[in-house]
DNA sequence: AATCTTTCTGCAAATCTTCGCAAGAGCGAT
DNA sequence: ATCGCTCTTGCGAAGATTTGCAGAAAGATT
């Protein structure tokens, strides 16, 4: 494991304590791959230290991605979080309707971020980016049922498939 | 007030019942500007509407903003509403540090808007995108203080004075 | 205007997330 | 290995936001 020793350098090197809890839930999330919800990376880590409080949990996690050693990512106001793998930068698109998270290759957000900088000064972190909108699917469907009636005001929970790891769902298959 | 015409019209073309708990939260909104908090809110629309209960006008500013007739905000994790002023779109940047928001034109994001429907066919959401990062301020003072010791986990709030900004400066009312 | 159907609201309880504080655990010096 | 200074954790509580439900209100119909 010598991402172990990453992870203890990269807290050493910014003044933070190297605890098992954080180790801990770093080596979770990475197992785990994909996005996952606070409450799974809780439930992960309890396997092994069962007294692991959730509140830590939150704490660590939240410093993690602060360290880019995770990518925190909300998905319908919940927050997940993703191993960053070094050299793998990527944004996250996440669908309104169906909750499924697309992987945006940073190619085009680094020039945004790029002209952010340059225009107002403003340094745009990518990792934490998350952008909502429709994923082709749902696009699809929303065009079809516009008949202008009836919309609940909840928000629609189709495919109740938020969390699960979704590495890319919407570039290839599907319809 | 022809706004108010506009709004029941949207509510109505959406097939959404018109209700003065919904022309309460707009009206409240739109005189406030910029962006503000939903308690906040809350306490504006109760000056004329004592019994309106706080979960309402969550409900409510959320669905007005699917209607994009008010574009959220998340500041802080926390959520913040503004009036979508016709044809004065815009992205949102958060500084992560003192919580100032700058408004970003949309020329920048429309490119990236169309490379990514054509990439992936994902429909992003310019109206609710917010995006954090380090405003230029902020980015000097971190700097400053690389002497790499005493990172507190607790995030950094330093300039509370979250919301003034661009355009606008004084939205006075607090509290 | 009275009635009917469906959506909304207010209230309370449930979730998700953060915070304060005292006890516990790192890490450098002894 | 021990001591001491801080940073961290666990825990309870508070804050923020959502949800379920029954009664109230909107809009269509008569």
């Amino acid at each position: 494991m010598q991402h172990q020793s990453d992870t203890t350098e990269a807290l050493r090197a910014t003044g933070h304590r190297v605890t098992i809890q954080r180790i801990a839930v770093l080596d979770a999330i990475r197992e785990m791959e994909g996005h996952v919800a606070v409450d799974q990376v809780a439930a992960k880590v309890r396997e092994k230290h069962p007294q692991m409080d959730l509140a830590t949990v939150y704490r660590t996690a939240g410093l993690l991605s602060r360290l880019h050693l995770l990518n925190e990512v909300s998905i319908g106001g919940v927050s997940h979080y993703e191993y960053a793998a070094p050299g793998k930068r990527h944004g996250h698109l996440v669908c309104e309707h169906c909750g499924r998270t697309i992987h945006a290759s940073t190619t085009h957000l680094d020039e945004l971020r790029e002209e952010l900088l340059r225009d107002t000064g403003f340094e745009l972190h990518l990792e934490h980016l998350t952008m909502s909108g429709l994923c082709r699917d749902c696009r699809r469907d929303e065009e079809h049922s516009h008949s202008g009636h009836t919309h609940s005001q909840a928000q629609h929970h189709e495919h109740p498939m938020a969390s699960g790891h979704s590495s890319n769902a919407g570039a290839g298959g599907q319809q």
